[in-house]
DNA sequence: TTATAAAGAACAATCGATTGCATTAAAATA
DNA sequence: TATTTTAATGCAATCGATTGTTCTTTATAA
């Protein structure tokens, strides 16, 4: 059974007193096979279960219809949405999707870039790791002639492709929500400052409190607290201050939101009345939780397949048409109850 | 910059003056190449950027070192922890993974099936959809002298390597709690029974109730209540019977608990109370929820690590070693609020 | 010094599909 | 009927790495 061999084109032909060729042509449909014998090629290719090589193929044709993608982390839902919007698209399209995971180590994303250039596949889509240091890896992809598209977390540096959130924007919408339902001292829960999406919520939240002619005040905005551990430690901090916040922007994740709202109840402390709490993210528990949590959709399935629909055009387009660089997907503030004092 | 032609090791060769296949042995590092010249060899490769070319190293070697996954979505939660567990292991053998996804439509796991058998993969893995008809298209893998392994949603008639949970045994232990928790007319949301996993979960809460002594009551028993909108339209019906269930065996999902919870609280109906939920998966908001949800983990990373394990072990042992033909992955009940009385 | 062994490097075939060019056969035109 | 055009097929090179075999060097033994 396992050494069988599989059946070519080389058998097809043999078998009907053709030459490969005829028979690669009847099987692509391209160019000048005469009815007949195309018809006689794909029943006898049927009936010898014949299935394309594409190693073959793909040596040949010097691509192989495959779009390496690498993130973080594949089970984390942003990232998981993300792919799946991915492959939507291109699996519409043919094409196929080798996919790693950095684990968030910047060595290992050096690895996985390696890989899929020696895989020469078509196209890199990358989020870089938060350990993001150096972008001569990033660079090397350019310099192997792949296209790249980065997105949410990107290399600001390099010059490719982009799709990203506005984060900045979507930050400003948050803070100037909790504004408007009266919240006057308003905290913030960072992620490493390395990673341009952390550093956009951080301007995002700056900007809104000057908007607002708000005071910024060094002692509620608190660095890396990106995890649901460490924001309910900075919380529990933020909170035994002298002077404490009455709202909290975690604008990491809402697992961090959740650090925030766990930290709150077991203190007794009210939300939204005496505590507004926003995450990021718009994970699916936000919506279940007492009370629900507010936050921000990045729209990540939709996000996903804007990246493959940008390959795709910019392939076509073979740099005649002018593809947008940089697309920006909107995020969307979504209110809940933890920021809804009226 | 698009248009540069990589280097391959004939250009090495002939920088130095020397064959390819010195050049292909010293970089493999296989047999017989002097220390000089392979340094020579290496230092060029490097100052050339040299990135070996897998497409035609793919072709002659036969095999791409690729593992094929095929699920029904890949940002379900327990997929996507298979698959990044798959990853984990695979990336450590030097092994890449192409994902595709059926969307739980029979006719696209055919046309993924094929794909990746052009692709010549050494290992395909599939979960089958809930659209599962036939299973030629399985047995067209192994024609093909491609290794499989299915998981979870199995075709139970093809003979091959699984990696499954024991779903019967940790539904009976889920009942048992249950029943432990005195309640006594337990309800079952049920799964569509095309699929081995949700007849092996009704096998189980049959059996508990059987092993019990409790009697099994047909209209407590829901067919295809397995999304949440469709749980909470079965939790309605059911809790409107003249002797309505004091317990809901959500078998399907978390996400059909939850349905089962909404329903349940809307109708001013304590939990648990009045009513004991439990539901399947652990997802992470069971957790939060109040009253937390009584579910089963099916430790799915380590289920996808088992996987890629058992596909290593088996390759490498060439049927030399006998290799389990199935392996079970036990599954864990987690007990929560929603069916602690006590 | 000659014979032998072993190491190092070159040669050439191979993997299977693709494709430009050459050839043949058939159809259309003169 | 002779000639041109076109359609259909065959031929052969190619993609780049791998690997069994052969040929040259050296180093070692006789």
């Amino acid at each position: 059974m396992k050494n069988q061999k599989r059946t070519t084109i080389y058998d097809i032909a043999r078998k009907l007193n053709l030459n490969a060729s005829s028979v690669s042509r009847a099987l692509s449909n391209t160019s000048k096979v005469s009815e007949a014998t195309k018809k006689l090629i794909l029943d006898t290719a049927k009936e010898m279960n014949y299935q394309p090589n594409s190693l073959a193929s793909n040596l040949r044709r010097g691509s192989n219809r495959t779009i390496g993608v690498i993130v973080p982390r594949i089970n984390q839902n942003f990232f998981a949405n993300v792919i799946a919007g991915l492959e939507e698209i291109t699996y519409e399209h043919g094409y196929n999707l080798v996919i790693c995971q950095s684990n968030e180590s910047y060595e290992r994303e050096m690895e996985c870039v390696n890989t899929l250039i020696n895989q020469q596949v078509n196209c890199i889509v990358i989020s870089v790791t938060a350990e993001f240091q150096d972008d001569e890896h990033i660079r090397n992809i350019l310099k192997h002639g792949i296209q790249l598209i980065q997105f949410d977390r990107v290399a600001d540096n390099v010059d490719t492709l982009k799709v990203l959130n506005d984060n900045r924007q979507s930050s400003i919408e948050a803070i100037s929500h909790l504004i408007e339902q009266g919240y006057k001292r308003i905290a913030l829960l960072e992620g490493p400052q390395n990673l341009n999406i952390f550093r956009q919520r951080k301007e995002g939240y700056l900007e809104a409190l000057k908007m607002h002619g708000f005071d910024i005040v060094p002692e509620l905005m608190r660095e890396n607290a990106w995890t649901q551990e460490l924001s309910a430690a900075a919380t529990r901090e933020l909170l035994s201050l002298p002077n404490p916040p009455d709202a909290i922007f975690a604008s990491t994740s809402d697992f961090s939101a959740l650090g925030v709202l766990e930290v709150a109840t077991k203190m007794g402390i009210s939300v939204p009345d005496q505590l507004g709490i926003c995450g990021y993210s718009n994970e699916a528990f936000t919506e279940i939780t007492s009370p629900s949590i507010t936050t921000i959709d990045q729209h990540s399935v939709d996000m996903g397949k804007a990246i493959a629909k940008l390959y795709f055009k910019e392939a076509r387009s073979e740099a005649e048409v002018s593809v947008p660089r940089i697309i920006n997907i909107q995020p969307q503030l979504i209110i809940r109850d933890s920021t809804l004092r009226n």
